[in-house]
DNA sequence: CTCTCTACTTAGTAAATCCAGT
DNA sequence: ACTGGATTTACTAAGTAGAGAG
């Protein structure tokens, strides 16, 4: 159980996987809880031994250059030497790292000392909330990821030195701006002022099409194309073998898109008919420029991977109150045949090209405008506008033109502002643990209330105190806070796919048949990945959902009158800030931290000893964290090589097993004489028959296959992502690294590393 | 209020890269 | 050294939700 910080209540707390309503994530099989996960097969040793030699094992999996890495990245020191504080006007001073006496201003702090009165008090609070000790904590737990020692130095802290005209710093390690030391996150809000000055290099547009010139057929006859024909023609035919190229959607789509192009060169002879058209000349020409690319040789590779950095190094970095920032999308998105999820109207519609006029820019009022870069054309270009906008942290925009949505250029996930955000929302689900009894509370009492005809709305604003939302409305949040649902809002399914959420879902997702207090919930959520789960509810729910469908045509709302919109007004009555996502994050975090904590009884000594500390323990958190995914629903295809992957996995277990058996059967004296045997050096030997082993190794390689295997089935359709870069407070996994001291660069790789720089320095007993 | 606009987070998949087994 | 599958990153679609307009 969680301990409770802060808090009054003794409210339940627990994770939705410890509640008594089940999990909701899987199918009705019951799921594995974690105890019944990895048991290692017998091991016919005494732990201890098989224990002992291992660590060094262990090490060699470690590359020291990553572990580097990782150092750098918790223990950086803020550059000294800010960039200039004034670039002169270059259009992409942004690139060569000038040296500079100001230091920077954090910029949530500018924010603040521009509008807030409350600036002051802020000053305080420097420290983040929850970190007990101060600041040569830091120093402390960095050295937990040293605890291995670093060897093998292999490479000296070699920079990748001036990749393009970047500034040569690697991703993540040297932006030096230790804004996490400064602010808690709970600066960061939208509509504040985000930055002083704003600096950078513009973007980068795909290139122009060039024309192949192979044939079109249509009806067996070639059809000249001009390029422009031929571009969207060529689109299509990348795209043939694909399942969009086949949904009658998308080919229609396709068609109403192209045959607009194709008429103005048309003479009688008109392209109408999709299945009379025959790309397969295309197609093979694409297929051997694949090939052809693939044949180049390292050095080319090299080559053209080198050109096509410094084509856009200019764009890779912004200036940001004198801090260097990665920017993220800085690559127009080039125009294609749009990949809407599924059953998406708009499917196979032509993506226009987008152009410097399509496009705004952001950019702080002194700076250069970043040029118009010259696309080829023999065209004079200029942007479409150019704004300086302070409030917000996009660099650039423009307007999509399949859904008239707007498509922002912002900064790279390790950039301050993407971690501040990322940090205050960490606080706030955390916030959510105080209230959430309260809020758990209210809603019971709501589902009661006898008025139910009356108004299924949650509660006006105007009513100042305890808020008692209608039944539907508490049944409502009573799915978003058990279920971990999205809040749903409204959609246009003419123009998108039909998914839903909470709010939104109908009559016809619902199934009450499956048991008393049983809830079934059968829809296509966000991304039109499928929602399947049965899961315990309480009786009241159960009850009000029955009469919610009742009398209701199946394509009818089961929550009319419920919205998202006054479902976030009503929990602003219990928190700031709080919305119906929040529970997401706040459920999401609070189950891996419930989870993690009891490795100590998941993870045996046994285990440890037989697989090795670190595997072992993180085949656990990989359980953990799977338990976090379905919880939320995040899927993924099962990869096509699943099957064959499995079935390989198999054989090699049985033919370990056999081996095993000789192996005990001949060497059953001598092999075990001598207690701790010198550890052979690894015999990698070609060739197939195995030199025989010690007893131990062998055991152990087997468990760790077994667990690989079973691993891997238990997650080949979750996806483990999503939850850890967007919804597990990534202290919660620094804290469990520093507590098991595995290396932190194993549950996170360089990226997120990268982006969660912020959480490195936690105490190792952090709780969410 | 309701509806639309805007900005930002969250999401799965395609492409690129890595790496282990031959 | 190669290669194919696994892992990681890039890409961009699809959500949420606050703010502003009507």
């Amino acid at each position: 159980m969680v301990r409770i910080r802060d808090d009054d209540s003794s409210e339940d707390e627990a994770p939705p996987s410890e509640r008594t309503s089940q999990p909701p994530a899987a199918a009705p099989e019951a799921e594995p809880e974690p105890a019944a996960a990895p048991e290692p097969a017998a091991a016919p040793l005494p732990p201890a031994a098989a224990a002992e030699d291992d660590s060094s094992d262990e090490d060699d999996d470690v590359p020291l250059s990553k572990r580097k890495a990782v150092e750098n990245v918790i223990t950086a020191k803020p550059q000294p030497a800010a960039p200039s504080p004034k670039p002169k006007a270059n259009g992409n001073g942004v690139a060569p790292p000038k040296p500079a006496a100001a230091k920077a201003p954090a910029a949530p702090k500018a924010a603040k000392a521009a509008k807030a009165p409350a600036s002051p008090k802020a000053k305080e609070k420097k420290k983040p909330k929850y970190s007990e000790s101060s600041a040569d904590d830091d120093a402390d737990s960095d050295s937990d990821y040293d605890k291995k020692p670093a060897k093998k130095q292999k490479k000296a802290p070699a920079k990748p030195s001036a990749k393009g005209g970047g500034g040569g710093d690697d991703a993540g390690t040297s932006y030096g701006d230790r804004w996490y030391e400064e602010v808690d996150g709970s600066e960061w809000k939208r509509g504040g002022v985000k930055w002083k000055t704003l600096e950078h290099g513009g973007v980068m547009f795909p290139p122009l099409y060039t024309p192949h010139g192979k044939p079109f057929y249509y009806d067996g006859a070639a059809v000249p194309l001009t390029a422009e024909q031929e571009e969207v023609a060529t689109m299509f035919a990348a795209m043939r073998e694909t399942d969009y190229a086949k949904k009658e959607t998308f080919q229609k789509n396709f068609m109403e898109a192209w045959r607009p192009l194709l008429k103005k060169t048309d003479e009688g002879k008109p392209v109408k008919k999709f299945d009379k058209c025959d790309f397969s000349a295309i197609a093979a020409h694409l297929e051997e420029e694949k090939a052809r690319k693939k044949e180049m040789t390292k050095e080319q590779k090299a080559e053209a991977k080198k050109e096509k950095d410094a084509a856009e190094a200019h764009c890779v970095f912004a200036l940001i109150d004198s801090r260097k920032e990665k920017v993220g999308n800085f690559r127009v998105e080039p125009p294609g045949l749009f990949r809407g999820r599924g059953e998406h109207p708009k499917m196979g519609k032509l993506k226009a090209r987008i152009w410097p006029e399509d496009i705004t820019i952001n950019v702080g009022e002194g700076a250069p405008v970043p040029a118009v870069p010259d696309l080829g054309d023999g065209k004079r270009h200029r942007w479409g506008d150019v704004v300086h906008d302070n409030t917000v942290t996009w660099l650039a925009k423009w307007m999509d033109s399949i859904n008239g949505d707007v498509k922002y250029v912002m900064l790279a996930a390790n950039s301050s502002w993407k971690g501040m955000s990322d940090l205050a929302k960490y606080e706030k689900a955390r916030e959510l643990k105080k209230h959430i009894g309260r809020i758990r509370a209210d809603y019971m009492k709501g589902m009661k209330n006898p008025d139910m005809e009356a108004q299924q709305k949650a509660s006006s604003s105007a009513r100042r105190r305890a808020p008692r939302p209608a039944p539907p409305a508490a049944v409502a949040v009573y799915l978003i806070d058990r279920l971990a649902l999205r809040v749903g809002n409204e959609k246009n399914t003419d123009e998108e796919a039909d998914t839903v959420g909470c709010t939104s879902l109908r009559v016809e997702h619902v199934f009450l048949d499956e048991g008393d207090n049983k809830l079934r919930l059968k829809f296509l959520g966000k991304d039109s990945i499928e929602y399947d789960a049965t899961t315990d509810i309480i009786p009241e729910a159960y009850k009000a959902l029955k009469s919610f469908v009742k009398k209701k045509k199946p394509g009818d709302q089961v929550f009319d009158q419920v919205n998202p919109t006054e479902l976030n007004d009503y929990f602003k009555h219990f928190m700031e800030g709080l919305s119906a996502k929040v529970f997401r994050t706040y459920n999401a975090s609070i189950t891996l931290d419930a989870e993690l904590r009891k490795t100590e009884q998941m993870v045996s000594a046994r285990q440890r000893a037989a697989e090795g500390d670190v595997v072992a323990l993180m085949a656990y958190y990989n359980i953990a964290n799977k338990n976090v995914a379905e919880l939320c629903n995040h899927q993924r295809a099962t990869p096509a090589s699943h099957a064959n992957a499995i079935a390989k996995m198999d054989e090699k277990i049985e033919t370990l097993k056999a081996e095993l058996k000789e192996l005990k059967k001949a060497g059953s004296g001598k092999e075990r004489a001598s207690p701790s045997p010198p550890r052979p050096p690894r015999p990698t030997r070609p060739g197939g028959t195995p030199r025989p082993r010690p007893v131990e190794a062998m055991t152990k390689r087997i468990s760790k296959m077994e667990a690989d295997r079973r691993n891997k089935d238990e997650t080949k359709n979750v996806s483990l992502g999503t939850s850890k870069i967007n919804y597990n407070d990534p202290r919660v996994t620094v804290a469990w690294c520093k507590r098991f001291e595995v290396p932190i660069h194993r549950p996170f790789p360089k990226t997120l590393l990268a982006k969660f720089t912020w959480a490195m320095s936690v105490e190792p007993d952090y709780e969410f």
